[in-house]
DNA sequence: GATGACAATTTGATCGATCAAACCTGAGTC
DNA sequence: GACTCAGGTTTGATCGATCAAATTGTCATC
């Protein structure tokens, strides 16, 4: 006995337990206003008592698609669960509209390209969904000319952005919204401690920093600081504008993990309350956990996923011209210098295996 | 234009190309033994020249499998890259096997259970892999029952484990290698700091704890303590034991995020140099990004994942009986306490058939 | 009563591969 | 010369669904 084979009943099985063809079978579930009600509940009995389920390989092949979209998981990367939180979503999203959300990782004798144009030319995905492009990106263009479907988490910058489909979290709306957290604590001298200039969603969450401060009349100069993504870097950085002689009393961040190393670098009172303030972007575990919570801005995950799968699909279609959409993070304060509230997020319980 | 269609050559058009039938073009890539060099070079060059590559839901449908393995993803949990993690590795090990993982979410309406059985029933995909299988998870069972193909990660405990498929981490040698590790740092009183007893993974930390304690001639008594996987819980709970008389000065843990907790229980020294060693489990980012980093035990998940998916294929070849693997952890040792080092890393991994 | 319009249902072809069996062709054997 | 034998190749059927076109039956219309 072979442990592959789960076939059921097939549709022609219940076409002929309800007397009918197999296309009216067929109908009654994909075209119900086309069966007579009697004719269709009969059918409707057949299938319930054969526990009729289509196969989804037959399906594919004859209507040419595969309902599934490919995603690229690379090696993990990153203090904060955000790729966790984006399957998750992604997954769902995908499940609306149904489709599934099909894992893979470039194999290592083909380039990484190759590996795309494979799914794709097996019919194995039907479009992909880039999570993490890069400033100039090779892939979408590269796509592009060989029609392959996929739509862009952040926006493929360099070249004309809007012959793409994309969907982004507009990072220096994030981040003015940070800064305003922060002056409204009473800080007048507001840091931003984030990438180093260069990748473009880095250099959007700094614009967001500067617009703010101007608007709120902050002196910025001098008080813009980067690193590499890294706790330990982090900490070296924000120790740096510290010992400026007129030092920042407050971070806003490129990253949670840039919040972390500007809390751990400003230290604390000798009640253990941090001095300096941090706001920091993603929401990621690593913030919340810290004592004090760390406020962070997050990303409306699930609106992205959404509209990603969304985007995908009517690219599919072949209907529309490509386009994008900028979705606006919200910020979630915490507590923060001993007075505040905190919407707060609470923990689900967690079974399986340890996280 | 429809932008599903990415349909190209088919093995006819190969086929016709190099003045063959459909068949040969088959077994050039399937038997090539089969068939005469000659014959074969030309097959190949039409290959190349029409970019053939075969179609998948045709072979899907004809072969009666779809080479895709079923993950379910839920809310994400936790504050460790725990999933992350796994999710590459085991993209990678099904990849090597021409698998793919296929990632969906519980459909509200219907109970997870039928999502499964769909899957199944539709040839979505093969088989399953459970990745969060909690103590007397209904579903081993309920998928035995159907001859639904599946491997645990993680022992189905309850009844007879040897019924079923799974690979595991041997829990309680990870948290022995923890705490010979403090002992060799000098530490004479360590205590536990885990989950509450009725989780499986845990009840087998905390023994691995006792027997080492035991083995080294150390007390164990009241220095046993659990709550919730969370970090203030875990803080709440580690002050209770340094409350003590006789208060433990180390702490080996049954997750990150538990010692995560202990250290900041325990506080730090004028010199900021924690008061208390300890050792978590996991090795997730909460654990290196801590400063000092925290020493951790890693779960071999790579080879995890080799191991599941082996005997996932095992299992739907329908050759074989249902078996365990029970893979080694190992102690990643980090500076600790100013005064380090790491034992030799042993690597050896003692799997097979347990009962 | 022939005609067309329309709704309900069926038929045959098809998607692109693989399986199983049949079919050459030439070499070796008696 | 008839025979087997095996390697190499082809043929026809099949997997399970959907598409496109054909068929049947019903009823109103002229």
């Amino acid at each position: 006995m072979n442990g592959r084979d789960q076939s059921g009943a097939t549709i022609s099985d219940v076409a002929a337990a309800a007397g009918v063809s197999r296309q009216t079978v067929s109908n009654v579930l994909k075209a119900p206003e086309r069966v007579a009600p009697e004719t269709a509940a009969r059918v409707r009995r057949a299938i319930e008592a054969l526990g009729y389920r289509p196969n989804r390989a037959a399906q594919n092949l004859r209507q040419r698609q595969s309902r599934c979209i490919g995603l690229k998981i690379g090696s993990p990367a990153g203090v904060s669960n955000f790729l966790d939180r984006f399957l998750h979503v992604l997954t769902e999203a995908a499940g609306e509209f149904g489709y599934h959300v099909l894992l893979f990782t470039p194999t290592a004798a083909d380039d990484e390209l190759a590996t795309y144009e494979d799914l794709i030319r097996t019919g194995t995905v039907d479009g992909f969904v880039l999570a993490d492009v890069a400033l100039h990106d090779p892939r979408p263009p590269w796509f592009a000319e060989r029609r392959i479907p996929f739509v862009c988490f952040g926006r493929p910058c360099g070249d004309a952005q809007d012959r793409y489909w994309w969907a982004d979290v507009d990072g220096a709306y994030g981040l003015a919204r940070a800064v305003d957290h922060l002056v409204a604590l009473g800080h007048r001298r507001v840091a931003y401690l984030g990438w180093p200039e260069g990748t473009g969603y880095g250099d959007e969450r700094r614009s967001g920093w500067r617009e703010a401060t101007r608007r709120h009349g902050l002196a910025a100069g001098g008080l813009d600081a980067s690193c590499d993504e890294e706790v330990s870097a982090a900490v070296a950085a924000a120790r740096g504008l510290l010992e400026l002689p007129d030092p920042p009393t407050a971070f806003a961040c490129g990253s949670d993990t840039f919040a972390v190393g500007a809390r751990l670098a400003g230290g604390t009172d000798v009640h253990g309350r941090p001095n300096v303030d941090v706001v920091g972007f993603d929401d990621a575990p690593a913030a919340w956990l810290m004592s004090p919570p760390i406020s962070s801005v997050r990303q409306p995950l699930g609106e992205v996923a959404r509209t990603l799968v969304a985007l995908l699909l009517e690219q599919l279609e072949g209907a529309g011209e490509p386009r994008g959409a900028l979705l606006r993070p919200e910020l979630v304060a915490r507590e923060q210098d001993g007075a505040v509230r905190a919407p707060g997020r609470e923990k689900k319980d967690h079974r399986g295996r340890t996280g």
